[in-house]
DNA sequence: CGGTTGATGTCCT
DNA sequence: GGACATCAACCGG
């Protein structure tokens, strides 16, 4: 690559979550590692909004280890594990609210060499990145990644192809059947027809 | 310090 | 459509 896509400013990601979740739509988000630079254009969000919403990890003020960033600004990256995977989400909201964007599904664009061999369990090419955990493997995104600002190398977002919003769908957010009444808010965001959407 | 728990992925039927 | 792998973080004691 002879010159990479340009970072967003961080002043980007001062604007209210759920919005930040659909400008999302359509821009790039790129890793770079010893190997190379792999992105994919992000087809798939979903806003969470503690500590109002019981779906968020900082619902209720939680502050722990795992949140803390959350609380911190806009732009940075909250990254976490679960089960035997990383997640990815940016954080958004101002200081002290911990609110966050999480990305669950792009669509390959930069680096594509890179991921194939990273998602050797995939059949198809739709599989490399169609779920949370599937395209944080295929970019080479970790838990080192935590905290990290967004505007820089080596993890970063870049402007990628416009997205009309009559192309943007929304509804239930996925996984989180015990939220209570926070199950049913229409905070998942998705490119309406793209193949990487996770489902 | 041990028991519980997932914002999931993969394999099996 | 359902079981289960597998582990860091979290929480109660």
């Amino acid at each position: 690559m002879c010159h990479l896509p340009e970072p967003l400013h961080l002043s980007f990601y001062h604007q209210p979550t759920l919005q930040l979740a659909q400008s999302l739509l359509g821009k790039l988000l790129l890793k770079e590692t010893k190997e190379g630079v792999a992105g994919g254009l992000i087809v798939e969000t979903e806003g969470y909004i503690g500590p109002g919403d019981r779906a968020a990890h900082s619902f209720n003020h939680r502050r722990t280890k795992r949140t803390e960033i959350m609380f911190g600004e806009a732009g940075y990256t909250y990254t976490y594990s679960m089960h035997t995977h990383c997640l990815f989400n940016v954080v958004s909201g101002q200081i002290d609210a911990p609110e966050a964007v999480l990305i669950r599904g792009v669509e390959p664009y930069i680096g594509q060499e890179l991921m194939e061999p990273r998602r050797p369990k995939a059949k198809k090419k739709r599989e490399w990145t169609n779920g949370p955990g599937k395209l944080t493997k295929a970019l080479g995104i970790t838990m080192d990644d935590y905290g990290h600002a967004l505007n820089q190398r080596p993890l970063w977002i870049a402007p990628g192809r416009s997205v009309d919003v009559s192309e943007i769908a929304a509804g239930p957010r996925i996984g989180i059947g015990n939220a209570g009444e926070a199950k049913d808010y229409p905070w998942r965001f998705w490119i309406r027809d793209n193949a990487f959407v996770s489902r």
